[in-house]
DNA sequence: GGACAGACTGCAAACGTTTTCATGGTTGCA
DNA sequence: TGCAACCATGAAAACGTTTGCAGTCTGTCC
């Protein structure tokens, strides 16, 4: 029962041998003899003891951890890209520390001083727009590597996919299945620049494709007054067939708000949304969707900031999209 | 361009005062003359210093973090979970440091070690089974306080719903709507001691309201195996009528595993889940499921530690379940 | 005028490691 | 036998903080 977890020092003196043999127990065991490395790592086990990463890290000057910075947890999508990121971190020997934001750059902000103060090696991240964002103004500034994670940006290496082309493909998409009038649905586009991409995106398609323009709602929290700006889009004089919502979480909310209007999909409205979430295909019928891979976002996003820790640069990486599920968009017939 | 992060000292140094009043000015600022404190700050700001928590906790001997070791972030219940947690620390001005296991008990033995390693000065968990569990031996060897989250233990201070009672009460539900032949659909039950319970729960209950043994069917793994004895049991002489799952993500899946054999839900069949994720309550029809409220899991979870780490002591705390959805149960004719 | 309180700051040790350099012992080889 | 090379280990300094103790000033009160 040790009441208070004994230090290297400890094990050294009740072994017999100085600190430094201890420390190489651990950490150079081939430096040893067998004998003293056992009767070591034996007493260790005994008392329990394990190295402490304080002490290692201020020694040595690395923490070998890595912080993570994402908007939150509810999102399947940043869920991924966590266990991604956290996965091929292991691999490395790396630990991760995971902050959320919440969306709300002052909490942002705070995380990332935390991860800072925690002397985190590297960062990743996913801000709403990197081009505004005083967080990354500040990890810029202080030298930190960083890879941004979903975000796109000329002037920071980052792992996303092509947001402005893939929206564009699922407009393919809608128009070969006989849509032209679409709306586009999204949250604050403030509070994400992946929206403002993909809208944009959508817009250009559709012009390219000789399409209506689409109409854009924005519905920014989850109030009643999304629901009347929904109803008073489908009340139109020529309301859309497709709804492209920016994200899958929205586009199932969306399909929740349209059922209690009375609404069917995909028999009286055809929805479909972006990110490819795994229980998007779960959905009956399974939500049509542009399909990013997070985890692999997630991963190759701390593979890039791995190559920067080991002296190397960080490229920008833009992973491959595909459509997805497909069962929420309705093949019209020509007319 | 501070190219390596400057220290204490050195803010010292520039300053002309001893570190000891640097620490002062972010500690202890009332001790210092608004003069020195307002000189040093500025400094500090101007090179972009921020205490490191690497020193602090080596000397001051508390990191001020928590650890968190859960199965996986893709549940969204686990998320959820994890968001409660951290913000009840940060409130107390704890730091978070998250792990996944993978439902992998390697994995977690190692990923509790890293906390270990890491001096977090408390542990919140959710294991397969605590009766069974090396690491949760280990935890309670090394004396660091801990508190189970979800899982429920005569031994060990937890926080969860009551399962045997929650999964009753969805019995008693479907037997309300006129269902008396049930099927409990679950995971692998060692890897989750809730589903066992909750087992318990249905069968007991079934009992008590004279309704026939309910069947159980385990879905090891996602394999064509499933879908198989999922199909055998749905053709068997005297079928169930509801399909209890013993989580959401679980449901969600059955219920799409049947859309593909023809079979819709609840007209031909109903589902239930555990969990009361919040996506399921964007389903159409919305799920029906046993709401346990995991944000609040985590924070109380958070609470009884952070308790202890007070001096105090960490109580088991059951929180209330409710049923929520219902959309995918049907109310069956009395015949 | 002297003692005293109070406000502010400095000194130095300590926390648990890692790592360079040095040391003593053993072996290999001429 | 002598010298080099090598192996296993130790001594000590350093990493960035915190904090008890002690010191130096002020100003106040009798």
């Amino acid at each position: 029962m040790p009441s208070s977890r004994p230090s290297l020092v400890q094990i050294a003196e009740r072994v017999g041998v100085s600190p430094a043999t201890v420390s190489r127990a651990f950490n150079r065991p081939e430096l040893l003899s067998d004998a003293t490395r056992e009767r070591i790592l034996a007493t260790a086990r005994q008392l329990g003891f394990r190295p402490s990463k304080v002490g290692s890290s201020l020694r040595s000057g690395s923490t070998r951890t890595l912080g993570l910075l994402l908007p939150t947890m509810s999102n399947p999508v940043f869920a991924a890209c966590f266990e991604g990121a956290e996965e091929r971190a292991l691999k490395a020997g790396y630990s991760v520390m995971l902050a959320t934001t919440g969306y709300d750059s002052r909490r942002e902000r705070a995380a990332a001083h935390s991860l800072l103060d925690h002397r985190v090696e590297g960062m990743i991240l996913t801000v709403a727009d990197p081009a505004r964002s005083a967080t990354l103004a500040e990890l810029t500034a202080s030298g930190l590597p960083f890879v941004l994670a979903y975000n796109e940006s000329d002037r920071h290496p980052f792992v996303s996919v092509d947001n402005l082309a893939a929206a564009g493909d699922m407009v393919e998409h809608l128009a070969a299945s006989g849509h032209r009038r679409l709306a586009m649905i999204s949250g604050p586009l403030d509070a994400s620049d992946r929206a403002s991409k993909r809208l944009d995106g959508v817009l250009d398609r559709a012009a390219r494709l000789d399409l209506p323009a689409p109409t854009h709602v924005s519905m920014p929290r989850h109030t009643a007054a999304d629901r009347d700006r929904l109803r008073s889009l489908l009340s139109s004089p020529r309301p859309p067939t497709a709804l492209f919502c920016s994200n899958d979480l929205l586009a199932a909310s969306v399909i929740a708000e349209l059922a209690t209007l009375g609404l069917r999909v995909p028999d009286d409205l055809s929805v479909c949304g972006f990110d490819g979430m795994a229980f998007g295909a779960l959905m009956v019928p399974s939500l049509a969707s542009v399909h990013q891979p997070s985890s692999e976002i997630g991963s190759q996003a701390c593979h890039e900031l791995l190559n920067a820790l080991g002296g190397g640069s960080s490229r920008s990486v833009r992973l491959p999209h595909r459509l997805s599920g497909g069962g929420t968009v309705a093949r019209l017939p020509v007319d």
